[in-house]
Parts: C-alpha cells; sequence; structure tokens
DNA sequence: TCCTAGTTTATAATTATTCTAAAGTAAATA
DNA sequence: TATTTACTTTAGAATAATTATAAACTAGGA
C-alpha cells in the first residue's frame, strides 16, 4: 500500500492524514501478512521503528479511530489487554496461551454444519471461533 | 447440592471450606441452571443474598480457587471484565453486546464439519464458538 | 488446647485504558 | 496568502479491574 494510498484511506474514512496517523497506517497496512498488536506492542515496534514520537494517547486514538473506520478488528481474547488485527475480513483464530499469540485462520477454514438459533428478538452478528492451543 | 456435598468440593480439591468459601460454593453452586458472572457482579449479588461481609479480594481469591480446582469456567470475552461461568462442561457461548450478557449453547448444538491442523508442534486444547448477538 | 499452615482482610500497588484541557495543526474561508 | 476554526495531539491526571502485601485470623491436626 502506498502512501498515496494510506492518504487516501485515511481521508475515505474522515480521518485527517495527520503525521502520527500517516504513520501508524504505514506501519500496520503496508505489509502482506496481517498483523495482531497490542497497543502495547505496537507503542514498542513504533518507538523501535520510527523516530518519530507518539504520545500514548495518540495510540489508543488512532487505533480506536481505525477500528471504527473498519480498518481494523477488535479480537476476543480473554485477558487484561485489548488485542487488534489488522484483517478485517471475517476469520478465526488460534490462540496460543502459552505465547499470548494469534494466529489467524481463513474463514473457509473452518465449516460449521449446525449452529443454533438467535435467542429471541436477537439477531446473529457474527460467528468467531477461537482453538485454543498448548503444547 | 447440598452444603455436605459442598464441603467434599472444597475438601477434594483441596481447599478448607472457610466461611467465605463455602457461602459462596453455595450461592454459585446450588442451583440449577449455570451462571455467568464477574467478580463485580458476583460481589453485589452476595451484598444483597447474605449478611456476610465479604472483602473483595476474597471473593477474588476464592472465584481464582475454584476456577483452578476446575470448579468455574473463565469466560473468553472482550473486554475490561473477566467473565466466569459455573458451566465447565465443553460450550459454547450467544454474547449480547448490548446487554453486555452470556448465554450458554450446549456442546451438542454446535457441529463444526472442517477445522485446521495445530501449528508446528502444537495442540489443539479446546475450540470455543462464540456468536454475536445484534439487535 | 496449642500450634501451624493456610486464609481473610484492608489497603496499597499495578496495569490497561480513558479523560482533560492546553497547545498544535490541517484545511476551509476570506 | 493570512486568518480562522475545528480537529488532533499531548502530558499528565483519573479511573477501573485486578493483584500484591502484610498483619490478623482460623481450621484442623498434634
Amino acid at each position: 500500500m502506498k502512501k498515496i494510498d494510506i492518504f487516501k484511506k485515511l481521508r475515505s474514512s474522515g480521518l485527517r492524514p495527520t503525521k502520527q496517523r500517516v504513520e501508524i497506517a504505514k506501519f500496520l497496512f503496508e505489509r502482506d501478512k496481517t498483523f495482531h498488536f497490542t497497543v502495547e506492542s505496537l507503542n514498542k515496534l513504533l518507538e523501535k521503528k520510527t523516530t518519530f514520537k507518539f504520545a500514548l494517547a495518540t495510540i489508543y486514538n488512532t487505533v480506536h479511530a481505525f477500528k471504527n473506520a473498519g480498518h481494523l478488528n477488535e479480537v476476543d481474547v480473554r485477558g487484561k489487554k485489548t488485542y487488534f488485527d489488522t484483517n478485517i475480513i471475517n476469520h478465526h483464530h488460534f490462540y496460543d496461551n502459552e505465547t499470548s499469540e494469534l494466529i489467524d485462520i481463513d474463514a473457509k477454514e473452518i465449516v460449521i454444519q449446525k449452529i443454533p438459533k438467535a435467542p429471541n428478538g436477537k439477531k446473529i452478528k457474527n460467528v468467531e471461533v477461537f482453538i485454543n492451543l498448548k503444547n
């Protein structure tokens, strides 16, 4: 993804392409594989990667802005920290409890044959499968 | 579940049946349906239900002791608070984001036809399905 | 009954996250 | 281009959930 596309991506979501947002967006979206992170891990990686300095609050703000714009997914993981995923296409996860690591599973790798009806007055928004791993 | 069984349950898990543990165990396990809670909600319910006074730390300690003994399940839910479930049999959940409510789904209600292999050197511990609900 | 290891308790500490309000900046307007 | 304005960033304070601490308490064995 080129810089020009980053600008487009931000503008089309109503986000001003500030220096901080562009830097973070480049870091998150200019990659081939999907990327899983917490705000803390992203912060550390940004510190290493760029000379630019970001307030922690800015990283929170930016990540949430990207999430609200649909550029990031928040992932259900038990625990204190919130995980995000640059893969916004519907998919599932392995979760390795030993390393606290998430691994994407393509939606087509899991086929569910039978599923219950949503309770009264509710609809199914989405189905997430978590495969917990052990050694 | 009778009081005698509560004592047995605690003793057989190596937990001394203290007043606090017995009270909390009675509250959690003497029910027909499974029960979902957070430490905060449990604390509030105990305040109403019993005249007994519990330190918040005791509720944390006790819930974790019960979890470690296998009498409670911790449930993967996104968000700040940790959810627990008195249903320790393998099963799945509806999660209602509007009300932050969990609803059990019997394991047999969901049939998975195809599932990927665990990554290198890892094994599958368990599979959890989350059905997120909307109105 | 006495002793001891395990438990409870109040409080402090920690951790992740959100809030605040002042200073900075993108971009619309004149 | 200069000015204005609304949006952003920032450092630090505030909040919320949870865990740690260390002193007081208690169950159960000697």
